[in-house]
DNA sequence: TCGAGTAACCGAACACTGTTAGGTTCAGAA
DNA sequence: TTCTGAACCTAACAGTGTTCGGTTACTCGA
């Protein structure tokens, strides 16, 4: 066959058999040949609508971080911006967690990443953060959401009661924890960010009453001088 | 060439060859063909020495992480305990980022990994946390760390100054930041525990006045019933 | 209406990957 | 001395991302 008479392929098409197929096999589950035979085409045939591989994954993950909320430092109340940012950019990565390492690099030049990033670290600034503190949050966020969507912690225990048993008295009920993942998981990051919006809380009275309740102090963006 | 009068590989010289090219090259950038080439020999030899590729890489794994710390918790301080694990973690996977994938995922039935495991879990719960938080704040570090090490915040960052000019007002310093991205990671992993730690000392006040100081309230590992 | 250009498919190939089978030679045990 | 198994080899298998050249169909300007 040549050229259909009606395209077989689209971009969105070929994005969602690729997503769905890391989503059942794992990101290692997901080859140009597969990908083309789910979708009944040659894999040469997806180069026409996407240049590389990772072409096609950095798109995906573009869709996919599309539901990050950053329009809760609108309102000048950082601590309800973190709480979305990072409570969506969660939910992003948690729903599908066989692409956290793709979509989990920095904004590089990415236009939309790059105004989620000026946005929340506008926002944290506005607030009365010093640049520099504004970095540091920014970041510790991002490894709280990262870490927390990238391998399920609960997942990881085996759940053979017999593993446990004798040897790990600490751990005799570690078999139950598979079966409870994402229960687990999910309470996890809520404690882990409640105890880290709490212990930043009281950072930020320590900062203000530092440096006056200026914001500018410090030079921008966190880097020393 | 047959076998050699003295053994040319040693399980040691391989692993740290790996490590080697991994550091240099990426995960990406190991291959068996490329690791025997370094160490002179085909790429099948390897094979008399590691049953798997994945075999290599868990035996490098768990090289890397004996440098964690979990004694820590024997003071019967849960604060100290979980300074210490957490500051010996980082140092651990961050040594060698690309790895942080290969090496930070569950305990599974690794002996080490277990041990570890158990002392935490004892550790916190001996401190006066219930087992359902021990799990809980157990989860919330490894994010902490593993979020932390598995991708440089900072590095993230272009480093041209013309990706933010005019468009992103608020990170017009963001180009310095790949420059001093290992000192920004590692003050940000500092405030993020720092922040963490004393979110949780509030936390332990309500749950201890909460339980009257019962440390068993809650059944074990955190399931609930 | 015609011709050019390009878009969308295909088959075949390239260089690479992890791994295995089977061969050869050496060391140490019986 | 003979046997066993360890440690190396070459050659091959099936799989990977990607490219090349070919074919056909649609679109656009003259």
């Amino acid at each position: 066959m040549a050229r259909p008479k009606t395209p077989l392929l689209t971009r969105e098409g070929i994005r969602d058999a690729a997503l769905g197929l890391v989503d059942r096999d794992g990101l290692e589950g997901l080859s140009m040949r597969k990908l083309a035979q789910e979708l009944d085409v040659q894999a040469a045939s997806l180069y026409s609508h996407y240049r590389t591989k990772d072409d096609l994954l950095a798109d995906i993950a573009n869709g996919i971080m599309a539901g990050v909320d950053v329009s809760g430092f609108d309102s000048g109340d950082w601590r309800h911006g973190l709480t979305v940012w990072a409570r969506t950019y969660r939910r992003a990565l948690a729903a599908h967690p066989n692409l956290v390492p793709v979509i989990a690099v920095g904004p590089g030049r990415r236009e939309e990443a790059l105004r989620r990033a000026d946005a929340i670290h506008g926002g944290l600034v506005a607030a009365g953060w010093p640049p520099r503190h504004a970095t540091m949050i920014g970041a510790s966020t991002k490894y709280l959401v990262v870490g927390g969507a990238i391998n399920s912690f609960a997942r990881g225990f085996d759940d053979d009661v017999q593993v446990y048993r004798d040897r790990y008295p600490n751990l005799f009920q570690a078999h139950k924890l598979a079966e409870h993942a994402v229960e687990i998981d999910e309470d996890s990051f809520e404690l882990a960010l409640e105890a880290f919006l709490a212990g930043l809380e009281g950072i930020f009275e320590k900062v203000r009453t530092r440096t006056g309740g200026n914001p500018d102090e410090g030079g921008g963006e966190g880097v020393r001088h």
